[in-house]
DNA sequence: GAGGGGATTCTTTTT
DNA sequence: GAATCCCCTC
């Protein structure tokens, strides 16, 4: 921002706040920092981290102590990292990073409540299979060990068909008594429950027996942050079971309490409203057991929780005896952005502008269906350029992968069998994530064969990032050249013409071609279009080779492949982020912590399983107070209030549905005139 | 036409 | 994995 002054009197308010802070720093009283949108909390955050450097730096060495700051992500880790700068006596992590540093050595008593659990996990499949109703037909076995015994032995079988459609599970299964599989999801519940109470057992067992055998170490047990779900009978479990076990482990172990509260008297958490409830009941613990040695403040916004497990609102009722501080200047927004987000928080914070001469900026709302003119629109009228550009937020993903110009890549794996399954959760992560290591394993192959296109194609790429070094090495200019040649001739307007051009060369005689291309394979077998076919096929559509589906499921990955190549130039640009369009597009979820110059927000109604009204319903109590909201009318506050704060100057809102006469006076309230007019341009 | 059973279809994000 | 949709049967 330039050109904007601060004047004396705000910046000394704005000292004052931090004074506040410092206080309870240096008298011990926990704290929570509430900020709302654009008001510099990570600034106050290095700063109070600073400010206990500053003060207490010499103290900590001596006692070999440490600070501690959590974030939710890694990558507010890393940046608070950046800003902060080198020091060694701060330690930033995730909370998951946290605590798995301070539990992950007392083994013993992790794997003892890691039994424990088991045992307790049997006894409710247990009872599940003595009361539930889809365990009807089971109870009604006479000698249920003949039905175990059999399931027991046919478990490989039952693993391989459960996917199938009903017909097929039971030919495939036909092992047991067709009375049992007359309803297949009742069958395949009581199976589940039956094998894994098994494998618990078998778990139990080797624990108890400290087996360590080539597969599983039952000494020990892992926190595996790749599964979103957990493994317990091999020992690992996911990011859920990791937060349970340690507020289990540090509320039985008084030592532990003291062990992490003498290593660490500062604990500052970083965005409080999306840390989970289980998380501040442990740190509850640590402070009540520590008293004045430990200080604990937390940083973040109410008002901006979007996510479910977050503890929100009610941190102050669960950590009890915080001393609330509040900031309510904004150095971000124009004026009318700012008086728009207070309105939209009903709650008791209102903030103004730290500036001086805080322009008064741009917000206008609209009502129209025709998204395309609206975008293009507002391209013209901002005079929108690369340097200059526009940022559009949609609810949901797939009305990103629609925009960016890549559905039929986001579909296909979407309708897959691979995807419909219980695999459904990973679905957007493998496709759209932006850390190409979070790909799924298909998309990250194909990631790379056009990331080498990209690469080649494009003129700011340096030599090494396209060849690798050790093949550039052994290469004169001339040689060099002619590879660059070379490698330019891998060209195809649709993937399976390029990715054929593309093995075709690494399949020819020439050593440093081959070379400089095998880094941009990610699976070693893979070498020609039939390969990479049949690896589609059975990831992501099992093994149905004496199937009719088979045919159908050939020529689905076939049309997938003989996709023009711009849709994955499309997908790889929005995934590599290297986008070097004049627009982008985000999740409203994805902006958090962004902030944009010229911002379009589309709003939708359709919104998940049971939400055909999401705004609707929240423009109709648009006004309502802060406790008269419903669940439902917060959520979609709270992502509303994030999606306008992000904006700086220019902010335009399309929403798509129809407004009713009071609904209109809701929002011409906030955001003035409605403005109904469609776009001609 | 009720309800049983199978098929189909789901939000966002992070760890 | 689970809610909901849809078809079939009685």
């Amino acid at each position: 921002m330039k050109g904007l002054e601060i004047s004396p009197e705000n910046k000394q308010v704005e000292d004052a706040i931090f004074t506040e802070i410092a206080s309870c720093i240096d008298d011990s009283r926990n704290f929570v920092f509430d900020a709302g949108a654009g008001s510099g909390k990570t600034y106050s955050l290095v700063q109070s981290l600073k400010y206990i450097l500053s003060k207490y730096a010499s103290k900590l060495k001596i006692h070999n102590q440490l600070i501690r700051c959590i974030t939710y992500t890694n990558i507010a880790a890393k940046e608070i990292k950046e800003r902060l700068g080198n020091t060694e006596l701060v330690k930033v992590s995730t909370i998951h990073d946290f605590l798995w540093d301070e539990i992950e050595i007392y083994q013993d008593e992790l794997v003892s409540i890691h039994k424990e659990y088991l045992a307790n996990q049997i006894i409710k499949y247990e009872k599940e299979l003595e009361t539930e109703k889809w365990a009807d037909f089971y109870r009604e076995i006479c000698d249920k060990s003949v039905f175990k015994e059999l399931l027991y032995e046919n478990e490989e079988l039952y693993y391989k068909n459960k996917n199938k459609n009903a017909a097929d599970f039971r030919s495939g299964m036909s092992c047991f008594d067709s009375t049992y599989l007359k309803n297949i999801n009742n069958f395949k519940q009581v199976a589940d429950n039956i094998l894994r109470i098994r494998k618990y057992n078998l778990a139990i067992e080797n624990i108890t027996k400290k087996i360590k055998n080539a597969k599983i170490d039952y000494t020990k047990v892992t926190y595996n942050s790749q599964i979103s779900y957990d493994r317990l009978a091999s020992m690992q479990f996911s990011h859920d079971t990791l937060i349970k076990y340690s507020r289990q482990l540090i509320y039985k172990y008084e030592t532990l309490q003291k062990i992490i509260s003498d290593k660490y008297p500062y604990i500052l958490v970083d965005e409080y409203q999306d840390t989970s409830s289980e998380v501040v009941e442990i740190l509850k613990v640590l402070s009540e057991y520590a008293s004045t040695n430990l200080l604990i403040g937390y940083y973040g916004d109410r008002k901006q929780k979007i996510y479910d497990n977050g503890v929100g609102d009610d941190l102050i009722a669960q950590h009890g005896n915080l001393i609330v501080i509040k900031k309510e200047y904004n150095r971000r927004s124009a004026k009318k952005i700012i008086d728009a987000g207070n309105l939209i928080r009903n709650d008791n914070l209102k903030q103004k502008t730290i500036y001086n001469n805080c322009p008064n900026g741009q917000i206008n709302f609209y009502i129209g269906q025709n998204i395309d003119n609206f975008i293009n629109f507002f391209r013209r009228e901002w005079s929108i350029t690369q340097k200059n550009p526009l940022d559009c937020l949609f609810l949901k993903n797939e009305a990103i992968a629609d925009r960016a110009g890549f559905k039929e890549i986001y579909d296909f794996f979407k309708n897959s069998p691979y995807y419909s399954g219980i695999n459904y959760t990973y679905l957007r992560e493998h496709i759209l994530s932006k850390e190409a290591e979070k790909l799924g394993k298909i998309q990250s192959f194909l990631y790379y064969l056009i990331d080498f296109k990209n690469k080649l194609n494009n003129p700011d790429t340096l030599i090494p990032e396209l060849i690798n070094k050790n093949v550039l090495k052994e290469l004169n200019m001339d040689e060099l050249k002619s590879l660059i040649s070379n490698l330019r001739k891998i060209q195809g307007d649709t993937f399976k013409t390029y990715s054929s051009s593309f093995f075709r060369m690494l399949l020819s005689e020439n050593n440093s071609v081959k070379r400089a291309l095998i880094p941009f394979i990610k699976e070693e077998k893979i070498n020609s279009n039939e390969s990479l076919c049949a690896y589609l096929l059975d990831e992501l559509f099992g093994n149905y080779t004496d199937d009719d589906k088979s045919s159908e499921n050939i020529s689905k990955v076939e049309n997938f492949l003989n996709l023009d190549i711009l849709y994955f130039n499309n997908w790889y640009n929005y995934v590599s982020d290297k986008c070097s369009e004049d627009i982008k597009y985000h999740t409203y979820h994805g902006t958090k912590g962004d902030e944009f110059d010229n911002e379009l927000i589309i709003m939708e109604n359709d919104f998940g399983r049971n939400n055909k009204d999401f705004f609707s319903n929240l423009i109709t109590n648009l006004s309502n107070s802060s406790e008269n909201d419903t669940p439902k009318i917060k959520e979609a506050r709270n992502l509303f209030y994030v999606a306008v704060t992000r904006a700086k100057y220019n902010l335009a809102i399309l929403y798509t549905g129809v407004l009713n006469d009071e609904q209109k006076h809701q929002i011409s309230d906030i955001f003035g005139e409605i403005d109904e007019v469609s776009f001609q341009y």
